[in-house]
DNA sequence: TGCCAGGCGGGGT
DNA sequence: ACCCCGCATGGC
């Protein structure tokens, strides 16, 4: 049982940076962890920490002994993006034949973050997988491990696996379908077993290209996974992490060939390039390339409610 | 049934 | 520096 150690509200904060709250805790968000009022976020898993945000600002955070309460709410304050101006990104999207639409309705929006172990985790899942497969892997591996905490007064939330729980069940990986992908994150557990990796405040210290590089010396790990996995926990946006979905977008949007598309995005994009990437995942609905390729010819370039998406995932139980 | 999906590494050229 | 293939799994 986790206690509550501070209570904060941050309505007055996003008001004045002019966050969208609901959309900070319900985009890429699983049912378990967000039920369209309040959301929990994980804010350490050895030894746990949780904090439970309203979509109204009121915040509590809950953990056990030893961790240091003011650092813990801090790290909520910069996981939900209130220590980033994303202004630049903003007014670069506004002139964007991907991201118009998406810049003057979704302004709001900043991108939730992670810890790295769980934001690697979540861009093995992505690999050679469509949306809604990784996904499911993700809600699987949650629901399969059954980590969780009950906090006072608030009962119980699942918690990821940890890198721990990973090595000495290893074989849970394969039952949520995670296949091959599986010796991967197997090889990532040993990584941090051994406190081989660096951690948050070290990768947003070093150059991005070297950090990149340190994550790629894992074997299963390649850019793509790397720069997906920067973004989510160490909001570093230089890198842009190109699949086939974004290449062949890019490169009928802006008119380049697929080999160009990575130098044309970040021209563009700059220091927010793996933003805009994720962004636009969000705009399209990560729909199926084919149909993503068909909204852009017909300028749907908004979430649309209904189907399973980054927007609506939270209110789908996937296992 | 067969093919593809928000990659990757290894082996070819 | 490229090109090409297989890789587990699930969905259609």
């Amino acid at each position: 049982m986790l206690r509550r150690v501070s209570e904060l509200d941050l309505s007055g904060e996003c008001q004045r940076l002019g966050v969208d709250l609901p959309k900070v805790l319900s985009v890429y968000n699983f049912h378990f962890w967000f039920n369209g009022s309040s959301a929990k976020i994980v804010l350490s898993l050895e030894p746990p920490a949780v904090a439970s945000v309203g979509i109204d600002g009121l915040a509590r955070v809950y953990a056990g002994e030893g961790l240091d309460r003011a650092e813990l709410e801090e790290r909520l304050v910069s996981v939900l993006g209130l220590r980033e101006d994303p202004a630049e990104f903003y007014r670069l999207a506004r002139s964007d034949p991907l991201l118009a639409p998406f810049a003057s309705e979704w302004a709001g929006w900043r991108l939730r973050g992670t810890g790295l172990w769980w934001a690697l985790v979540t861009a093995v899942c992505q690999q050679n997988a469509s949306f809604r497969q990784g996904w499911r892997m993700l809600a699987k591996l949650v629901n399969r491990y059954g980590r969780g905490v009950e906090l006072e007064g608030e009962g119980w939330v699942p918690l990821p696996p940890s890198p721990h729980d990973v090595l000495s069940d290893p074989g849970k990986l394969r039952e949520a379908g995670l296949g091959y992908r599986a010796d991967t994150v197997v090889r990532i557990a040993e990584r941090f077993v051994r406190g081989e990796v660096p951690d948050e405040g070290e990768l947003a210290r070093m150059e991005a290209g070297e950090a990149e590089r340190s994550l790629k010396t894992v074997r299963g790990v390649g850019s793509y996974t790397a720069r997906l996995a920067l973004a989510l926990s160490a909001r570093r946006y230089e890198l842009p992490p190109i699949d086939r979905w974004v290449r062949a977008l890019a490169s009928r949007a802006y008119g380049v060939s697929g080999g160009e598309v990575e130098s044309a995005w970040v021209n563009r994009w700059g220091r927010w390039s793996a933003l805009a990437v994720v962004a636009l995942t969000v705009a399209l609905d990560a729909a199926p390339l084919r149909e993503a390729l068909a909204r852009l010819e017909a300028g749907r370039l908004l979430p649309e409610p209904g189907k399973l998406s980054p927007s609506t995932l939270w209110s789908f139980a996937l296992c």
